[in-house]
DNA sequence: CGTAGTTTTGTTTTT
DNA sequence: CAAAACTACG
């Protein structure tokens, strides 16, 4: 056997080496799965003579699944690339393309993300007079949703409606998925139900599948759903070689309707499964992973393990209440340039780590003040944005006439005088006649009291009708800037003249770039495929760690990362856990809350910040939130207390019953007060420049210095700029020269 | 039909 | 505090 395997622990090898039969790894944080996972397909192919295309590994992100591919294609040298290796949602839509016409569907159908699937779902309430007021549709859309992850199909989910409100669901249910398939077109649920559907309905289908997948391997297999669960149940049954890698201890994604028994009881589900137990952590120091073993030891009915580590005990927890959300992430802005001044450290070594990704807004703003180079993973990603949507849409309706939600989304953008009236007569005229948006507007001249209209419509299908001609001799990128020209979608932009109009041209630039790099890459690059691509791209795909750069994501978003040094800020009560996680009174919400903070605690490789803020501005509210219960859960003998120092002023009295992390600290027996309110001297050099003086700044020019305040480490100077205004930046950081 | 101005509403987390 | 939804007017 090749000595790449003896690089490899014995319970790591026992992984890699148990090749039939199920498998379950139970790996905790930072174990090392991914090299147990890519080590075993390596063995497989090499030792065990496997065909790739008999190994099908399921990733979580497409991120995940690149990253498997690079891996084992340096391992084996080569043959990776027959190995089917991506999402669950990728994969199933690979299947669909092939089969899903025998369950009644157009294989070229589009795929539905949650803001089309929300205004399907208000067309079909607004059409049965569901009143908005009463059912939300954000509430009506996951009742659907997780039905759909259950596998109750319309017809079965009516049957079991007792009450009022799942029966307007039941209603609103069984017109929403009608209308999904007059667009032709699936919903996220859908790829995995339909796909489901097709392997029950069709015995060939799923046999040929079960064939040729022999060896099956699932990663972050504690955050499945029910659907996904069915799904690798039914290719493992024949050969039985599924090997499922997880942690319950990191299951997060119970919202969307993740099961924690799925691999609770595997054991259960696969009689004589080998259970193999990783416990070794290879990533975090001593210090970092005995807190997170603390605080998730307190939580129930887990699977019994413990994670140790020979790694060295490493820098003690900062822990630290700011006063602010301004002040935390001043602190990390001042953290992160000491780090790099004083110990040599990268910006791409920290990572920024939030409950809410709202709270990234307070940080971008000081970091653009102190010119640290960040990226933010998630949030309102680049396709959610509206002029890549709109886009996105004129391309959509070229592709396929029957999406309404793609037709009706740029039937007058920009403007072309086709207001709500007209829209609703040929949304009415569709609806009375059985035929979709498009073909109703091609029909205008049917409807009656169009007379205005109907020429304004009229060139407007006709556009499309001459661009679906033109597609064919066309590349992708010609064809969107036909769209973008004849539509004078950008001419507009530009005429309004706007920071924000500019921003939107720019990302239109950035779309054309990456139709051009798909065209590159892609051996048949065709429209269909470029929206399926976009439709199914996670943000946190496009992260690259090699970059430069601060990150800052939610811990969500960070789970299967690491990092040398992380900051988790908004370690409070009301946020982390979450508000709503506290009020529902649920022991298992505030649970999921707990295995949250064990994700991001164990991100850490050698320095971890908990901090929270005093008071904290929340949906245009101030809040006094109390330190995170988390925070109670780890010993202090953890805890760096020389950077703990006391919040100084309460706001006011009525707050004064909340525990700030002074008297917490103060009252816990563990605490050693130490220098508890020194605070760290303004560092070892001096200003060339003072009050009065003009500096020079490499972004904003020339400015008059108003005030200096030591502060931290480091002068916090206020300076004002004619082009800028009045900006208050850290010596350190900003390079100010005198002018 | 379009606009500007006003009111309401919402936030956990995402493939 | 924003974005979305609504209202009133030209």
């Amino acid at each position: 056997m090749d000595k790449k395997y003896d690089s490899l622990n014995k319970d790591q090898k026992k992984a890699v080496l148990h090749t039939e039969g199920p498998l379950l790894i139970l790996a905790g944080a930072g174990s090392g799965k991914t090299r147990v996972l890519t080590h075993r397909i390596a063995y497989l192919i090499e030792e065990k003579k496997v065909a790739p295309w008999n190994i099908l590994a399921i990733t979580f992100t497409n991120k995940a699944a690149k990253e498997m591919r690079e891996r084992v294609d340096s391992l084996v040298g080569s043959g990776s690339e027959d190995i089917w290796v991506s999402t669950f949602h990728s994969t199933c839509v690979k299947i669909l393309r092939r089969h899903i016409d025998k369950i009644g569907y157009d294989r070229y159908f589009t795929i539905y993300d949650t803001d089309d699937q929300k205004k399907l779902i208000r067309d079909c309430m607004k059409q049965l007079n569901v009143d908005p007021k009463q059912f939300k549709e954000n509430s009506i859309l996951s009742s659907i949703s997780s039905a759909k992850d259950k596998l109750l199909t319309p017809k079965k989910f009516e049957k079991q409606a007792y009450e009022y409100r799942d029966q307007v669901v039941s209603k609103v249910y069984t017109m929403y998925q009608d209308r999904l398939k007059k667009n032709n077109a699936l919903d996220f649920d859908d790829l995995l139900v339909k796909t489901v559907e097709v392997f029950r309905l069709c015995p060939d289908v799923l046999s040929y599948y079960q064939d040729k997948f022999r060896y099956i391997m699932v990663d972050e297999y504690q955050d499945t759903n029910h659907v996904q669960y069915i799904f690798v149940g039914l290719l493992a049954s024949r050969y039985k070689n599924l090997c499922v890698v997880g942690d319950d201890d990191q299951s997060i994604y119970r919202f969307r309707g993740a099961d924690i028994s799925n691999i609770l009881d595997f054991e259960k589900d696969f009689r004589n499964a080998e259970v193999i137990k990783l416990e070794q952590n290879y990533r975090s120091s001593k210090n970092i992973l005995e807190a997170a073993n603390q605080v998730i030891s307190n939580n129930y009915g887990r699977k019994n393990k413990t994670l140790y580590t020979d790694n060295e005990s490493g820098d003690l927890i900062n822990y630290r209440c700011l006063q602010n959300e301004q002040a935390e992430a001043e602190f990390m802005a001042g953290e992160i340039i000491k780090g790099i001044e004083s110990e040599g450290r990268d910006f791409k070594d920290y990572a920024i780590l939030y409950r809410t990704n709202a709270q990234s807004r307070v940080i971008e703003e000081r970091f653009i003040l102190n010119n640290i180079p960040y990226k933010i993973v998630g949030g309102t990603s680049f396709y959610q944005r509206r002029e890549i949507k709109d886009i996105l849409a004129y391309l959509k309706t070229i592709n396929n006439s029957t999406d309404d939600i793609a037709v009706k989304r740029i039937i007058n953008v920009p403007r072309r005088g086709i207001g709500t009236t007209t829209i609703n007569k040929v949304e009415n005229y569709a609806y009375n006649n059985d035929v979709n948006f498009f073909d109703a507007l091609c029909e205008v001249s049917q409807i009656p009291n169009m007379t205005r209209s109907s020429k304004k419509v009229g060139a407007f299908t006709h556009f499309i009708k001459v661009l679906r001609v033109e597609m064919a001799t066309m590349s992708l990128v010609d064809l969107t800037n036909e769209v973008i020209e004849r539509t004078g979608y950008v001419k507009e932009l530009e005429a309004e003249g706007t920071d924000e109009a500019h921003g939107r041209i720019d990302n239109i630039g950035e779309l054309i770039s990456k139709l051009t790099e798909y065209e590159n890459n892609e051996e048949e690059p065709t429209l269909n495929g470029f929206l399926e691509e976009v439709a199914l791209i996670a943000d946190i795909d496009n992260y690259n760690e090699e970059t430069n750069v601060v990150v800052l994501m939610t811990m969500h978003s960070a789970k299967g990362l690491e990092f040398p040094c992380v900051f988790i800020s908004g370690m409070e009560d009301g946020l982390f856990p979450s508000y709503m996680s506290i009020s529902s009174g649920q022991q298992e919400d505030i649970e999921e809350e707990r295995r949250l903070c064990y994700v991001g605690i164990t991100r850490a490789k050698q320095k971890l910040y908990l901090l929270g803020a005093n008071s904290r501005m929340i949906r245009g509210m101030t809040q006094y939130n109390q330190v995170s219960r988390f925070i109670k859960e780890i010993n202090n003998k953890l805890f760096d207390l020389e950077y703990t120092k006391p919040v100084q002023d309460m706001p006011n009295e009525k707050t004064s019953f909340r525990k700030n992390a002074h008297s917490f600290l103060k009252s816990n027996p563990y605490v050693v007060k130490k220098n508890a309110n020194k605070m760290p001297a303004p560092g070892n050099f001096t200003l060339n420049y003072e009050v009065g003086d003009l500096v020079k700044h490499m972004k904003f020019g020339i400015g008059e210095v108003l005030a200096i305040q030591p502060g931290g480490a480091d002068y916090e100077v206020t300076v004002n700029f004619p082009s800028a205004g009045v900006k208050k930046l850290m010596a350190r950081l900003a390079n100010l020269k005198k002018a």
